[in-house]
DNA sequence: TCTGTTGTTGCAAATGGTTGCAACAACTCG
DNA sequence: CGAGTTGTTGCAACCATTTGCAACAACAGA
């Protein structure tokens, strides 16, 4: 697959791919770091960025933003999904698609403008941390 | 205003904010710093990051993410917007906020998850640079 | 106006992430 | 299989932004 766009297959390639598939859901950076290092003891940080990035170009990976962290998770092309952030707790809940398709269309038909939704992702704050600060709130 | 909060009325915020007041539209830190600096020579970067940021909280000046660098523009409560930032080019192109209301009221009424709609931008490519990535590609 | 409290500054060091570069190694072609 | 080409790695330096801290100065109260 990567070899069509002429990228090489490394070991650290398949390393970190296996990395990041053998663990559901999303891997902050230095996760994925560090559970390949335990394996390849040369592995460099920059080099894990790198080949993240590569995957997340030729749609193997996808990228969040968790809190001005990138995390990454594998792209299941049948339950492709966007993310709500909680400003709080940092928490990412998975958002269908179809949410967002009204307002997609409505940009690219007024503005001609083509939003990224591939990497789309909102933040705000989740019922429970809501309710927390509720409960803060009213002992002031 | 700022005082309300306990904050403190100093000349270099005084400073920040007439150079962000005096130039419409959004500015780089690095702008924001330059400037600054003119009039005050000992103006510290971390001091204009952390009273943007305070501008920020305040409401007095919104916060704009442009390709992995941060802007800032003063809020004029009468003409909100958000931003539609083509990863392109770099512009940044306003949009109102009706555009976003439907979607906003779909997370709160089906998730009860508050979105942080006042700093919302998105990025995406604009209807220009659509036509020069067309331009390539009907070469190849 | 003087003084104490406490929020703010400038500096330097740290953060997460990116980039330049020379050594290296995966692929290609013979 | 063996040599050349060129994409990739590890390292170190760099980027924008944040943070710890001691000296400082804005405000409040006397």
């Amino acid at each position: 697959m990567l070899r069509r766009r002429g990228h090489r297959i490394t070991p650290q390639r398949v390393l970190l791919l296996s990395v990041v598939a053998e663990n559901g859901g999303h891997m902050g950076v230095d996760e994925v770091f560090r559970q390949a290092k335990e394996a390849h003891k040369y592995m460099d940080l920059a080099t894990v960025y790198r080949t993240l990035r590569l995957f997340r170009d030729a749609g193997v990976v996808t990228e969040v933003e968790i809190g001005d962290r990138l995390h990454y998770e594998l792209t299941l092309p049948w339950e492709l999904h966007h993310h709500m952030v909680c400003r709080e707790c940092k928490g990412a809940y998975n958002l269908s698609p179809h949410y967002l398709e009204e307002f997609r269309v409505k940009l690219v038909r007024e503005f001609g403008f083509v939003p990224d939704v591939e990497h789309f992702s909102i933040t705000g704050v989740c019922s429970q941390c809501q309710e927390q600060a509720g409960d803060g709130e009213t002992q002031s």
